[in-house]
DNA sequence: TCTGGGGTCCTAGGACCC
DNA sequence: TCTGGGGTCCTAGGACCC
């Protein structure tokens, strides 16, 4: 059996875990720069607030319910979610990090009784953590994901729905529409509806082969696994990534090139810092800028650089990047957004070597390590090309404290 | 004025090879 | 007039996820 155990409203709740105050009280979450809703406490939603909607759109309706809005903060949503998963690795037999509020565990022999202690592991959370959960269980991971949507929704489950077998649940997958299974999105919905299927059970009792052929194998895999057969399985150990992205928009629309250096250079520090993290070297990266695509006329492009040798030296990538940003740059755009992109990245140990080509020094490797561990411990040490903030920052109006992460934002106690 | 970021996988089509 | 077939690799774009 598959559980999904996925958490309430998850950067919304983590909000409120500091400022009980907000309790029972609408909270939204913001993306960054401030830009669209990402997150809404359940009152938040029973006001009717929608889901990634501009934030200026909704500014005034926020503000006429009292709604209590936060700009992202990482730190703190990370945190709180590295315990979370503590939690739930003590309690299973294996398990797979999902996403940051999300994780699948995974028993081989039943659970005598799930609902039971789906129902524990939820209060040991809330205990602990100060989180709400749900908790969905079903024989493959797209029907837990489904129980999980059955256990947010119906009041009844108080937060826990196990599918035992999917023939008991007919009733209930026939009131309930397609686009609610994991893996069919707003597209595929439509191509479904064209063709008569508009419910869980629609589709649930469609020929996969036949599918496959009309839609493709991502179908047919979600049919099976609506019937009980498992096609996807428990990934306990991702692969490192195949490539890193850093891209950021901007605070306000930037002109000047001088501006567009000083973000290139940070997203390319940033990138860099991932690389080295998940042990990879480059050769390859990709530089890109874009005006807003709501203009009129959009302007975007992207340069290809290619390194003289494999690295994860900050200060190669970063001046590759910046010949790449040369090729890109146009006089008088109004940029809305650029981004480094690590590509065709490969383990650092076992690497192709070249008789007539320079390598990467062990000197430059133990510079880069000791870069590394000076900003683990919180020393601000970094290259001056790279300076934190710019007129290209991002806006973040509304941020609370680190609370778990820096020593001047841990909350005091009043006695 | 103001519209997120970071990933993965799949498919179709082109280039190239024999 | 008539111009193969099958395989691989790469890339771009689409779709999806949170």
């Amino acid at each position: 059996m598959y559980i999904l155990a996925d958490c309430n409203s998850f950067y919304a709740s983590c909000e409120q875990v500091f400022r009980p105050d907000l309790r029972g009280k609408p909270v939204v979450v913001l993306s960054n720069n401030d830009g669209c809703i990402v997150a809404r406490s359940p009152e938040a939603k029973r006001l009717n607030i929608p889901d990634l909607e501009p934030y200026f759109k909704l500014r005034t309706l926020l503000e006429r319910h009292k709604v209590a809005v936060f700009s992202s903060n990482y730190a703190l949503y990370a945190e709180l979610s590295s315990r979370i998963m503590d939690m739930l690795r003590e309690a299973a037999e294996r398990i797979e990090v999902y996403s940051i509020d999300e994780a699948f565990l995974y028993f081989s022999d039943t659970v005598s009784n799930l609902p039971a202690y789906g129902q524990q592991l939820k209060a040991d959370i809330w205990q602990q953590i100060r989180i709400p959960i749900s908790v969905g269980a079903a024989p493959t991971k797209t029907l837990a994901k489904l129980a999980n949507h059955i256990a947010k929704t119906s009041t009844k489950c108080r937060g826990v729905c196990v599918i035992y077998a999917v023939q008991d649940w007919h009733a209930v997958f026939k009131k309930m529409p397609v686009n609610t299974v994991w893996g069919i999105g707003r597209a595929q919905t439509k191509k479904l509806q064209q063709v008569h299927i508009h419910s869980v059970y629609d589709l649930m009792k469609t020929n996969p082969k036949q599918m496959r052929r009309r839609f493709n194998v991502c179908v047919e895999r979600t049919i099976r696994e609506l019937n009980g057969m498992p096609c996807f399985g428990l990934d306990e150990h991702p692969e490192p990534r195949k490539q890193i992205i850093c891209s950021r928009s901007f605070g306000r629309r930037i002109t000047k090139r001088s501006s567009l250096t000083q973000a290139v250079s940070a997203y390319a520090t940033r990138a860099a810092e991932k690389l080295r993290a998940q042990k990879g070297l480059i050769k390859t990266l990709v530089v890109f800028v874009e005006s807003s695509r709501f203009d009129a006329n959009p302007y975007r492009r992207s340069y290809v650089m290619h390194c003289p040798y494999p690295t994860n030296d900050t200060r190669v990538i970063s001046e590759y990047a910046q010949r790449a940003l040369h090729y890109v740059f146009l006089e008088g755009v109004h940029y809305a957004k650029a981004g480094v992109m690590l590509v065709d990245i490969m383990p650092d140990k076992g690497v192709q070597q070249d008789l007539f080509v320079q390598q990467q020094s062990l000197r430059d490797e133990q510079l880069m390590t000791m870069l590394d561990t000076a900003k683990t411990r919180g020393l601000p040490l970094g290259f001056a090309r790279q300076l934190p903030v710019g007129d290209w920052a991002m806006r973040r109006d509304l941020k609370s404290p680190d609370y778990l992460t820096r020593w001047s934002d841990i909350p005091v106690v009043k006695a």
